[in-house]
DNA sequence: CGTTTTCATTGAGGAATGTCGATGAAGGAT
DNA sequence: ATCCTTCATCGACATTCCTCAATGAAAACG
């Protein structure tokens, strides 16, 4: 019974499992769209994005503190994540600097999964 | 001129800049978010879903240690990591566990993106 | 000039993550 | 029944991450 239930599969009869083709993204591309990931994968970071996206102008630094509840210190700590993987922009004005969302950023992460570029 | 410079842009003129609208999203939506993001946010994670994605038929575990070089203990970790937020999924036969993609979580991924639900 | 404001960076802590080797559980084979 | 294979889990360790308070740097203002 259990026995039919493997061979019923059309799976390969001595090993384990079917080979799997060989993976089409290299480890750097690996490492590459995990560090893309990676910058997401906070809840504040993700506030933060959302309410970029939500601004219809660029945001400055001060005003996410009081949103996140979080000290300035670590509010540029998030940001600079954000920053480094091409998902925000920044310009200085004066004493002040103001990030915006980056639309290459989200494009390029909307296309990954769109076109299965990255994926299959 | 430094100062007019701060003049032409149309921000607050008191504050440091605009007001942003409220988050959409709560705090809980983005401890989701984030959860999941984070489930990518690994570069041999980011391969093993690669794989899967090449892969026409279910993967048993034994497949990915060699592929990724990872003691069987840590591809069972890595595993759990994306089975957990429903990117997964596992079948066992026989002595063996099989993985596949679900397509409904790379469906909601893209959605995302796509609709802007999550972001915008 | 000195003072104040805004923001980035640093140092230090505690928490979470990734890794391995070892152990355990469950199915198949002899 | 005994042994072997496959896989999940556990314990332990090293590394990374998140957070704050404190310090620096640069611009605006008196």
């Amino acid at each position: 019974m259990a026995t039919q239930l493997v061979q019923e599969i059309p799976l390969a009869p001595v090993a384990c499992c079917t080979p799997v083709a060989d993976p089409d993204i290299t480890r750097d591309q690996a490492e590459t769209l995990a560090s893309i990931f990676k910058a997401l994968a906070d809840p504040h970071r993700i506030r933060i994005v959302n309410l970029l996206a939500n601004a219809a102008e660029p945001v400055c630094v001060c005003e996410f503190m009081p949103q996140l509840g979080l000290s300035q210190g670590t509010v540029s700590f998030h940001l600079k994540k954000l920053l480094a993987v091409g998902l925000l922009d920044r310009k200085e004005r004066g004493t002040w600097a103001y990030y915006s969302l980056k639309r290459e950023g989200l494009d390029r992460l909307a296309t990954m999964f769109d076109a299965r570029e990255v994926v299959t």
